[in-house]
DNA sequence: TAGAGATTGTTATTGTATAACATTGCATAA
DNA sequence: TTATGCAATGTTATACAATAACAATCTCTA
C-alpha cells in the first residue's frame, strides 16, 4: 500500500528504504499505464534522486551515474531529467538549479517547495486552484494567461531553527 | 513626481525615457538616504537593465558593458548585480537565470513575476502577507520559518495571446 | 523485413556563477 | 599627516549548468 510521506515528514527520520521502494513502484505503474518507457538511464537517474532525497545538481547526478559504471556525458543526465520532469516524476527547483524526486507522483498537482537552507532538504507541498491569489488577480486583470507557476520558499526547517 | 508603472503597463507602450529617469531618480535618492554607494559599474548595470526593460542574462549585461567601453569580466557584472539585488533595485528571475530592474523600487515589498513566453517581457506585481496561503499553512504546520519566497508565473500576456 | 521514430552515444560549445588573489581608493583613527 | 582597515575593483582561472549537432542503435509496426 502506497502512503506518500506528508510534507513535514521529509524533515524527519523515516523508513527510507520503504519510502524509495513505494515511490518507485508507483512510478513504474504509472509508466505502464501510460505506455511510457522507463529506460535504464531514466530509471538510474530516478533512483539516484529518490535515494538522495534532496535536490541534486545535474553534475552531481552525473558523478553518481559514473560511480555506477556508466560513461555519462551531460546530455545523458539532461535527457533523463527532461523525461522525468516532463511527466512530473521529478521536479526542478529553479532557485537552486537542481532536481528533486517528486514526493507523491500519484497525487501531485502543482508543487510548491519549502527549501531548508540549513540541512538542504526540501519539503514538497501542493495546491489546487491558485497558488498566489494576489498574482492570479493581477494576471486576470491584465489578461495574462498563466500556464505554469513556480513557488519556492527558502528558510529553515524546525530542526535547523532549533539547532542553529 | 514619481508614479511607478502599474503591472499591466509593462506590456504596453509608454514613455520609456521618462519611466527610466523616474526610477533612476528614485534609486539615487534611496542610496543617498541609506548611505549606499551607487558606483560607476553598479550604475551602468542598473541603467542597462532599466533601458532594456526586460530580463537580461549576466552575459548579455557584460556584452553591453563592453559596448560602453569597459573591459568587463564576469565578476564585474555579478558584483554589481549582488549589490543591486541585495537592496531590491534589481530582481533575479530564477526560472530564467536572468535579471530585471525593479519596476517600483520605493514601494516594492515582495515581488512576484508574470513572465510572457511570447514577448519575453516581465510584469512585476507585489503582495503583502502571504503569497501562497497553502504554502504558508504547510510551513506553519511543520514549524518551517520562511525567509523568502519566489513566485514566478509563466504564460502569455494579452497581446501575445491575441497574436499567437 | 523495411522504414519511421524514439533513444542513446559522443563531441563540442555556450551560458551561468564563483574562487582566489592582487590592487586601488577612501574614510577614519593614531 | 600618516597609518590602517575596509570596501570596491581588476584579473585570471575554473567549476557548474545547459544545449547543439550528428552519428549510431534500438524498437515498434506496417
Amino acid at each position: 500500500m502506497k502512503r506518500p510521506l506528508k510534507p513535514h515528514q521529509i524533515f524527519e527520520a523515516h523508513n527510507h528504504h520503504r519510502c524509495v521502494a513505494d515511490v518507485m513502484t508507483s512510478i513504474e505503474a504509472s509508466c505502464s499505464e501510460r505506455g511510457l518507457k522507463l529506460t535504464s538511464s531514466r530509471r538510474k537517474v530516478l533512483e539516484i534522486l529518490l535515494e538522495e532525497h534532496r535536490p541534486l545538481g545535474a553534475y552531481a547526478i552525473l558523478e553518481r551515474l559514473r560511480a555506477m559504471g556508466l560513461s555519462a556525458q551531460p546530455p545523458v543526465a539532461y535527457r533523463a531529467l527532461e523525461f522525468l520532469t516532463g511527466y512530473g516524476f521529478v521536479h526542478k527547483i529553479e532557485s537552486l538549479n537542481a532536481f528533486v524526486a517528486c514526493a507523491d507522483p500519484s497525487g501531485c498537482e502543482r508543487p510548491a517547495f519549502l527549501i531548508c537552507n540549513g540541512c538542504e532538504r526540501v519539503a514538497e507541498t501542493t495546491w489546487r486552484e491558485s497558488a498566489a491569489p494576489a498574482v492570479a488577480d493581477a494576471a486576470r486583470s491584465m489578461g495574462f494567461a498563466i500556464r505554469q507557476e513556480v513557488v519556492e520558499a527558502q528558510g529553515h526547517c524546525s530542526a535547523c531553527t532549533d539547532h542553529g
